[in-house]
RNA sequence: GGACGCAUAGCUCAGCGGUAGAGCACUGCCUUCACACGGCAGGGGUCGCAGGUUCAAAUCCUGCUGCGUCCA
C-alpha cells in the first residue's frame, strides 16, 4: 500500500522570524469573517460552555490589568472550545452609571440640570484648552443621557479593537451595553419580579448619603478611611438636679440633633441616671438617658450622646428606643434652618437656643464643627450651670470614617425615601448558594462568606442620578396634589423599558403629569450593580427568550477580580437566587491584580498604569498572553517585562522547530522504532496531565508543563535524537536509513508538533494558527487550530516502548557525551572517533534498544560500552573520548 | 481588632511530606546542516523567624515578624 507523501514546507521560503504584527491583523480578519468563535444556538444544552464575561467600564482606560484577567478567561474558553464545547462567549460594555457621568462632564464640560429644556440634535465636541476652564454648560436630562451614549460608543470601539487584537475568542455578535434598551428592559423586569415577590420595597429611612454626588449609596460601595478626629468632652446637665456629666464625641456639630444619651448598663458611674432626662448644653433640649450594651465604658468618658444621625449605631439606638428624628444636615451637607421650641425641637430656652444655632445654620459640617466648638467655650451655653460646656481641649483620636468609594467627604446618614432589596433576611440562603459554587481559588470563597455574614442593611438600589436605568414606577397624586407614596403604579411588562419621567403610566396620559388627581414619575435610577448583577441573564435573554435562556443559564464560568466579590459576585448570586432560586454560574474564576514593580496596585488614580498597545507592538500579542497565562488564578503578580521576553523566545523556538519538523519528507508510517515509541509515551503522559490541569482551570501549570516538555523533551532532545533517521542526508559516509525508519521518525515528529501546537493554542493563538495553516489544516481538514480537537492520549497511536524509561535513558547517554564535548571545549557537532561509555550492566541492558540513536545523534563513529556497577542506575559516564579532526 | 493571601537563588516565580527547581541575570565554552531571538556546561539558596508532629518538613500544626488585600 502506498501512502501519499506528507506535504512539507520549504524553510527557505518562510520568513526568518515570526512577523507577529502582520499575522495578528491577518488572522483576526480570518477569525472574524469565518466566524471561528461563533456560538451555535442549534446545538444541545449539554454541549454548551457559557462564559459570563465581565463588561468593562468603558469610561475607564484599558491597562495591562485588563489584558491579564481577560486572557485568563480566554485561555479557559479556548480550551473548552477545542474539547468540542459550543462556547458562548459574549462581550458587554458597562456604560451605565457614575463613571460615565463624570467622564462626560469632564469631556464636554457640561453638568446635568433636569430643569433645562431638551435641545434636539445638540452637537457638542470635546472641551479643550480655555473651554475646559469655562463654567460648565447646563444641559437637560435627556441631552445629558444622549451625550453619555455618544461618548460611550466611541469608547466601546476602542475597547473592541484592543480586545480583538488581544485575540479574545469572543463571539462579537453577542455584545450588549448595560444601558441599551434590552438591558433596561431586563433590569426593569428584574425590579417588577422582585417587587411582586416582596423583595423590593421603599422606605423613608436613614440611609448613607454622599453630600457631593447627592445620592444614596449601598453598603457595598462604602469604604472606611482612617481619619484624624478629636474627642470633644462636653458637659450635659440632668433635668431637675444640679448634677452634670460629661460626654465625649467626635461630632460636636450634631449637638442640636441630640435625641438621647446612653452608657453601658453595668457602668457604675452612670447607672443612677438611667430613666432621667439629660439637658443638652447650648440648646437646652431634654433627652432621655438609657442603658445600652453597645456603649463602650472604655471609650471616651463611657457616656455618649445619640444624634440623628452620627453613625450607624445612632440609627440602631434611634430605632430601638423609638427616639424622635431631629435631622439638621441637608442633602448638600449643610446645616438646615430649624426652629427651636417647635414640636420637633424642644428646648427649655428656645430663644437662646435659636441664637446659638444661628451661628451654625448654612454652614458645612466641618465649618459647623469649628463654630460650635467656639460656642461651647461660652459659659452662657452651660446646660444647667453658668460654665463653658467644653470641659477641656479636644483630644486627637484616630478613627475610621465611612466614605463613598468614589467620594471625597464623609458620608452622612440622612432620612430619605429610597428603594431597597431585602437581603439581610436571606443571609442563610445566600451563604448556601455560595457553597454551591466552585470558587477558584477556593480561598476567595472566604471573602464572599465574610461579607455575607456581616451584611447589616438591605441593598439600597435607588440613586439620585441621571445616566442609568430608571426605576419603573409612578405615584398617584391626590385631588389636593399630594403624592401617594404608598401605592406606586407599575408598568405592564410588555411596555418595558419605560422612563417614568417621559412616559405616562397605564391609565393616565401625559397631560396629567404633576396635576392634582394625576401622577408623578419616579425620578430615581437604579444602582448600576442592579443591572450588572444580571449579566448572566442579559447574555441568556432572560425574560425575553425562554428557550435561549434555558440553554445559557446558569453559566459555566464567571471570571472576575477579587475586589468586587462583595459587589458584582455577591449581587449576581443574590439576583439569580431571588429570581430563579439557582446559582448564576457553576464556577467563579478570580484573577489577581497586576502590581507595579513596587508591588503597588496598578490603577489610574495611582498614575502607575501601563497601557497594552505598545506591548503588543513590541513583544507580540502571543508573548503578552504568555505573560498573563503564566500567573495562577488569584495570585497578584508584579508587572515584569522580562516575562514577555520568555514568551517571545517560546514563539521563536516554536517557529524554528516547526520549520524543521515540517521540512522533512516522508510518508505516514507505522511507528516502530523504540525511541519514537518511547518519546510518544512521554507525550501521551503530558497530554493526560495538561488536559486534567486545563479542565480544572490550572492553565498556568498546564502552560508550564507544556513549555518545559516542548523545550527539554522535544526540541533539545527528541529532535536531535531523531535527526539521523529523519534527515535525508547526502553527506558522504552518513547512514542511509530504510524508508520505514524514516517514516517512523517523520510521523513521530509531526505528531509531536501537532500535539504540542494544540496544547499551546489556548495561550498562543496566533503563532499556533500560523504554523497549523502550513500543512496541518489541510492534512486534518480542520481549517483552524482553534476548532481542532484537543489532543487525546488515544490519538497518540503507537505501541508503548519495551522499556518504560527508554527515552530518559537515551537522553542520559546522549547528554553524557555532549557534556564530554563541552568539557573538551569542542562543538556538539564534532565527530567522535572513539568512545568508551560506562554504565551499570542493568542500565546498559535497559538502554540497549535506543543506544544506537544516542550514539548516532552524538556523531559517534566507533564506541565501546563497559559495564560497571559503580555508576548510579540510569546514568552514563564517558570514560574515554577522542575526536575526529575538524572537517 | 478579625479574616484571607504572600514570604523559596540578585530579580520574577513554580514546587506544597521523601536527596532544593525554572526563566532572566552572572561565568565559561560551542558558529552545530530548525533556531546565536540558539546550544552545552557552571557558580549561586541554613526555602521569613521560633517551636512542634513525623523515620523524614520548603511542604503539615502552633506562635511570631514583615508585606498586601478584604472586613470591622
Amino acid at each position: 500500500m502506498t501512502q501519499t507523501p506528507f506535504k512539507t514546507v520549504d524553510p527557505s521560503a518562510l520568513p526568518k522570524h515570526f512577523e507577529s504584527q502582520e499575522a495578528e491583523k491577518r488572522w483576526n480578519e480570518v477569525w472574524q469573517t469565518t466566524g471561528t468563535y461563533h456560538y451555535d444556538p442549534s446545538r444541545p444544552r449539554e454541549d454548551n460552555f457559557v462564559v459570563d464575561t465581565p463588561p468593562p467600564t468603558v469610561s475607564g482606560s484599558l491597562h495591562v490589568g485588563h489584558v491579564f484577567s481577560y486572557t485568563h478567561a480566554d485561555v479557559i474558553a479556548r480550551f473548552q472550545r477545542m474539547t468540542g464545547k459550543n462556547v458562548f462567549y459574549p462581550m458587554g460594555w458597562d456604560d451605565n452609571g457614575l463613571p460615565t457621568e463624570r467622564r462626560v462632564q469632564n469631556y464636554f464640560n457640561v453638568r446635568c440640570e433636569p430643569t433645562e429644556k431638551y435641545i434636539p440634535d445638540l452637537k457638542l465636541t470635546e472641551a479643550t484648552g480655555d473651554k475646559k476652564k469655562e463654567r460648565p454648560r447646563l444641559v437637560g436630562r435627556q441631552n445629558f443621557i444622549e451625550l453619555c451614549e455618544q461618548l460611550t460608543r466611541v469608547d466601546e470601539k476602542a475597547f473592541e479593537q484592543l480586545f480583538q487584537r488581544l485575540g479574545l475568542s469572543v463571539d462579537w455578535r453577542q455584545t450588549y451595553e448595560t444601558i441599551n434598551a434590552r438591558s433596561r428592559k431586563q433590569a426593569q423586569l428584574s425590579f417588577l419580579d422582585l417587587y411582586k415577590k416582596g423583595y423590593a420595597y421603599q422606605s423613608v429611612a436613614p440611609t448613607m448619603w454622599d453630600v457631593d454626588f447627592q445620592t444614596a449609596v449601598a453598603q457595598a460601595e462604602v469604604h472606611d478611611r482612617p481619619k484624624q478626629g478629636h474627642f470633644h468632652h462636653i458637659e450635659f446637665g440632668v433635668q431637675g438636679s444640679d448634677e452634670t456629666f460629661t460626654i465625649a464625641t467626635t461630632r460636636p456639630e450634631l449637638l442640636p440633633a441630640c435625641v438621647g444619651v446612653t452608657a453601658h448598663p453595668s457602668d457604675a458611674r452612670y447607672q443612677h441616671l438611667f430613666g432621667k432626662l439629660a439637658i443638652t448644653p447650648l440648646f437646652r433640649a431634654p433627652v432621655p438617658i438609657f442603658p445600652s450594651e453597645l456603649a463602650d465604658p472604655e471609650k471616651g468618658s463611657g457616656i455618649l450622646m445619640v444624634c440623628t444621625f452620627g453613625d450607624q449605631t445612632d440609627v440602631l439606638w434611634w430605632r430601638q428606643e423609638k427616639l424622635p428624628s431631629r435631622q439638621i444636615i441637608g442633602k448638600s451637607g449643610r446645616l438646615e434652618p430649624i426652629e427651636f421650641g417647635s414640636a420637633g425641637f424642644p428646648s427649655e430656652n428656645p430663644k437662646a437656643a435659636q441664637e446659638f444655632y444661628s451661628a451654625l445654620v448654612g454652614k458645612s459640617v466641618t465649618q459647623a464643627r469649628e463654630a460650635i466648638v467656639n460656642l461651647l467655650r461660652d459659659p452662657a451655653g452651660g446646660a444647667t450651670h453658668q460654665r463653658a460646656p467644653l470641659v477641656r481641649d479636644p483630644i486627637p483620636v484616630e478613627q475610621a470614617v465611612k466614605y463613598f468609594e468614589k467620594g471625597e467627604r464623609p458620608l452622612e446618614f440622612l432620612s430619605t425615601r429610597q428603594w431597597f432589596v431585602r437581603l439581610v433576611q436571606e443571609k442563610e440562603n445566600l451563604l448556601k448558594k455560595g457553597e454551591e459554587i466552585a470558587w477558584h481559588p477556593e480561598f476567595m470563597h472566604a471573602r464572599y462568606r465574610d461579607w455575607t455574614q456581616n451584611l447589616s442593611i438591605d441593598w439600597c438600589v435607588s440613586r439620585q442620578r441621571y445616566f442609568g436605568v430608571p426605576i419603573p414606577v409612578w405615584f398617584p397624586l391626590s385631588k389636593e396634589g399630594a403624592v401617594d407614596w404608598e401605592n406606586p403604579i407599575l408598568p405592564d411588562e410588555a411596555s418595558l423599558p419605560v422612563d417614568p419621567m417621559a412616559d405616562a403610566p397605564p391609565g393616565y396620559d401625559e397631560s396629567q403629569r404633576g396635576q392634582p388627581g394625576g401622577f408623578v414619575g419616579e425620578t430615581d435610577i437604579f444602582d448600576t450593580w442592579f443591572t450588572s448583577s444580571l449579566t448572566p441573564q442579559i447574555g441568556s435573554h432572560w425574560g425575553l427568550d425562554e428557550e435561549r435562556h434555558k440553554k445559557l443559564f446558569p453559566a459555566d464560568i464567571r471570571p472576575q477580580s477579587h475586589e468586587i466579590i462583595r459587589t458584582w459576585a455577591f449581587y449576581t448570586i443574590a439576583k439569580a437566587m431571588l429570581h430563579s432560586g439557582t446559582v448564576p454560574w457553576k464556577n467563579i474564576v478570580i484573577s489577581g491584580w497586576i502590581l507595579d514593580p513596587d508591588r503597588k496596585k496598578m490603577s489610574k488614580s495611582q498614575g502607575n498604569v501601563v497601557t497594552p498597545m505598545h506591548l503588543f507592538d513590541e513583544h507580540g500579542v502571543d508573548a503578552v498572553r504568555y505573560w498573563a497565562a503564566s500567573a495562577r488564578l488569584g495570585a497578584d503578580t508584579a508587572f515584569d517585562p522580562q516575562v514577555f521576553k520568555i514568551g517571545r523566545r517560546l514563539t521563536t523556538k516554536l517557529w524554528n522547530a516547526a520549520k524543521f519538523v515540517l521540512s522533512h519528507a516522508g510518508e505516514k508510517g507505522p511507528i516502530k522504532n523504540e525511541l519514537d515509541r518511547a518519546f510518544l509515551a512521554e507525550l501521551r503522559s503530558l497530554v493526560e496531565r495538561v488536559t486534567e490541569l486545563q479542565a480544572n482551570f490550572h492553565y498556568a501549570q498546564a502552560l508550564q508543563e507544556t513549555e518545559t516538555f516542548f523545550w527539554t523533551q522535544f526540541t533539545d532532545t527528541y529532535l536531535e535524537l531523531s535527526k539521523p533517521r529523519a534527515w535525508q542526508s547526502d553527506v558522504p559516509g552518513s547512514v542511509q536509513y530504510p524508508a520505514e525508519e524514516r517514516n517512523s521518525a517523520v510521523t513521530t515528529l509531526r505528531l509531536g508538533l501537532s500535539v504540542l501546537l494544540r496544547l499551546l493554542a489556548p495561550t498562543l493563538p496566533y503563532i499556533t494558527e500560523e504554523i497549523w495553516s502550513w500543512v496541518f489544516a489541510e492534512e486534518t481538514g480542520q481549517k483552524t487550530i482553534h476548532r481542532a480537537p484537543w489532543p487525546s492520549a488515544n490519538e497518540i497511536d503507537a505501541p508503548p516502548p519495551s522499556e518504560p524509561d527508554a527515552f530518559a535513558l537515551c537522553v542520559a547517554a546522549f547528554s553524557s557525551i555532549n557534556k564530554a564535548k563541552a568539557d573538551h571545549q569542542v562543538s556538539a557537532g564534532r565527530v567522535v572517533s572513539a568512545l568508551t561509555l560506562r554504565a551499570s550492566a542493568k542500565t546498559l541492558e535497559r538502554a540497549q534498544a535506543v543506544m544506537a540513536s544516542a550514539l548516532e545523534a552524538a556523531r559517534v563513529t566507533s564506541s565501546e560500552l563497559s559495564a560497571s556497577d559503580e555508576v548510579p542506575e540510569g546514568t552514563f559516564v564517558v570514560e574515554k573520548i577522542e575526536f575526529a579532526p575538524k572537517a
